[in-house]
DNA sequence: CGGGACATTGATTAAGATCAATTTAAGTGG
DNA sequence: CCACTTAAATTGATCTTAATCAATGTCCCG
């Protein structure tokens, strides 16, 4: 795999953020990643104990990698748990298929994000995680993350936490469907996106959503004509301008009344 | 604590199921403690060491346990986490309170649950743990059970399941949530507790809810006059037969069509 | 420049929320 | 034990929101 060509094609699809925001593009290193600053990082972790004991600098060429491009899937639903997946560039949906064929996206991990983790209760993988646009991500193997914890407390409860941050997330997205209306879904989506742009170093102002009015609809329990009223309507109001996929947040304060809470 | 007087305030509100059905005062014993079964009884694992290293038969009087009244708290949100616990009888409500004050009831975790989870990302609980009726739980220091797992892979590997378990729980919920009308959302939700009942050695098709109408609406995203049609719509298409909190699942195939996926 | 996916907008319908009134059951205290 | 109180649940009438149906607009890509 020619690096330089996936990075010039993950380059093509990136925010046009202002100069001086990070781009996509580049590898977090272990001062700008949120999850090593959070102690969550688990790339960095691995990497420290793959050069046998001895505390090594960051360096994404000591761990496989793998390019995602747009659409394709980093895993399926029913594929056996090998790897989990630290998430370096790019943004990937979770979906999740009933049985009756009807898809709802659980999430929509970004740069920084931890994917995988839905295989971990049976050993196979509940959803499709698709690539949103072409995306970088390293491969972590599932059974040394659990053999690494069995010797290291530390590791153990890293990942344990990092386990049940996925279910607090979830948890909060419940609050969100059984209490909001569709407006007030959209701007809490938004505030989200936001939130997570602003970890990753990029503008929480102003971005490009990566993904489909559709997907943002079975996400959020709504219609794809529900979707786009609510955008429309956050438009009217003068929080948002909205032109297709490019956002640009104009009350932020305005934004949060309406997605906090209530 | 008299633990005969205990067993007593229990006894009186179980639920009136048939002889040949388990009564929920009686503890799970090794043999048909689900969760034992499954390789998921963490307080069998916990029993096992605490005995020097020795595996010693199950027995729920080597571990610490507390009884929570009808109505009082196990734990509260924003109390720093110290001990999951296994809930051996009773059950319990999770309650998210927003910083609006809006309430949502997370789940309704029965015999065999493993409780706390909740607090394991920050260290502090995000919901408050109500019982319904008077509980029996068994207390399991969650330092000890990280220590343990950073000595032993298997034990690893089941705390991180318990937790995944308790994920994949919340994203079939949002499932329900995003693409069910009430009355599926109702049957999809008995047909849960159904199972669970089951699991626990109860009758799956006959059973006394334990939560009110309110606690049911916030858990589903309706209001509570809407459980209360859809309830009686069930009961007219005589799938059900409902009255208040004694339930008769009349035609429990329906009840599936209905309340499986779509 | 034309095709196709994606998005927006309008008109109508249906589901559930809201408002309001009873009904039922379970205590509680005389 | 019975009247009284209160919480919980049910039912009906009306209103609001979002779904549905249908048409049009717009951008991206070959």
């Amino acid at each position: 795999m020619n690096t330089a060509h996936t990075s010039a094609r993950i380059c093509e699809l990136q925010n046009p953020g202002p100069p001086d925001y990070r781009s996509a593009l580049s590898i977090p290193s272990p001062a700008t990643c949120r999850m090593a600053a959070a102690g969550m990082c688990f790339v960095a972790d691995l990497c420290r104990h793959t050069k046998a004991g001895i505390h090594q600098p960051f360096s994404i060429d000591t761990l496989p990698r793998r390019t995602v491009r747009r659409g394709e899937s980093l895993y399926r639903a029913g594929d056996t748990l090998v790897n989990l997946y630290q998430l370096y560039a790019g943004s990937v949906k979770l979906r999740i298929t009933n049985c009756a064929g009807i898809e709802q996206i659980a999430s929509f991990p970004m740069a920084g994000a931890l994917l995988g983790l839905d295989g971990i209760e049976t050993g196979k993988y509940t959803c499709d995680a698709i690539a949103l646009e072409d995306s970088l991500v390293c491969s972590l193997s599932f059974s040394d993350l659990v053999a690494r914890s069995s010797s290291d407390a530390a590791a153990a409860l890293r990942l344990n936490k990092a386990i049940a941050q996925e279910t607090n997330h979830y948890r909060r997205l419940l609050m969100v469907l059984t209490s909001m209306n569709s407006e007030e879904r959209i701007a809490s989506f938004l505030l989200d996106i936001s939130e997570r742009m602003a970890a990753s170093g990029y503008s929480p102002r102003e971005f490009v959503l990566k993904m489909t009015r559709e997907d943002i609809a079975r996400h959020l329990g709504m219609k794809i004509e529900t979707v786009s009223r609510a955008f429309t309507r956050l438009q009217i109001s003068r929080i948002l301008d909205v032109s297709r996929r490019h956002l640009n947040i104009r009350d932020p304060d305005a934004l949060r009344r309406l997605g906090t809470s209530h």
